[in-house]
DNA sequence: GACGATGGTCAGCAGATCGAACTAATCTCG
DNA sequence: CGAGATTAGTTCGATCTGCTGACCATCGTC
């Protein structure tokens, strides 16, 4: 981040991409309060959100939330005091645990993905279906250079 | 943020948002701490890097980067403290105070602004002018429905 | 010139996040 | 096989972030 006072429509792209996340991540994060889910942060969300059906390790989401084990740890632990993860032993490994969606994590699921859906469509409106679907393939795209985790 | 293991390439545009987002700023952060700049955060980057040529006020960086006055005050603190923003009172508002860019401030910035074009080049040739072109152009649109801040 | 709005600060607290140090299990190879 | 290196995860302690609440000073308005 940098660049004081680009020029209006130069605006440095690292910020061109905060803002639009910045707002979807406070969507969600309004709408699941307003369901009752209020009882976790935005950083436990970010780790809760990465976590696979089968479950997966804490290293994993560590990594691909890029925060530090410790961070990641800290935040499962709080997340399964709240009961929306449970800790449960890895059969391929005794040192590792997979961490895995508990009941209240299930059932904030689907309205995240409803507010997602529903932002989504509010972006794609104002885009316009075209531009949708350039701006998706173009990040589809960067993330194969800028996403630290494959 | 929602919708645990989406299929491939249907990754919720939230993330795909901050994949690069976090890219972009580990390498600013890096080039600079490299540089000599390694004195301070990503929080305080993400104020410093809106301050305005002529000084800003305090309450447009904290609505800009969606924190509390106080929060951007805290940060603010500390740039002063470490040389790189020094608060100076606004001629036209006795209860005003305009940020701006000190020293520091300014020796850092040509170091941002060309890790910045740098990262920006390589993203650029990866994805091929039209599809960068696109990808900035639907950034800004989006902004208008997604910036809270103007 | 009183009153509400605005720009900022101070104080205090909860959470996020990191580095260091440590334990336990796994892997690698001579 | 067994020593040493690696990997998964935790605990501890410190710092930073960022919020709410309470305040003060100045502005703008009627």
């Amino acid at each position: 981040m940098a660049d004081p006072v680009p020029a209006p429509d130069e605006l440095n792209v690292g910020l061109l991409l905060f803002i639009p996340y910045r707002a979807m991540e406070n969507r969600i994060f309004a709408a699941l309060a307003q369901a009752g889910f209020d009882d976790f942060s935005p950083a436990q969300a970010r780790v809760l959100q990465r976590i696979g059906p089968d479950g997966t390790r804490l290293t994993e989401l560590a990594e691909s939330a890029q925060v530090t084990k410790q961070t990641a740890s800290h935040l499962v632990d709080q997340l399964e005091r709240t009961g929306y993860v449970r800790r449960t032993p890895d059969p391929n490994d005794a040192r590792a645990r997979l961490v895995r969606i508990a009941e209240r994590g299930a059932a904030a699921q689907p309205v995240a993905a409803s507010v997602v859906a529903e932002v989504e469509a509010e972006w794609r409106a104002h885009l316009g279906e075209r531009r949708w679907r350039q701006l998706r393939e173009a990040l589809t795209s960067l993330r194969e250079i800028t996403d630290p985790y494959r």
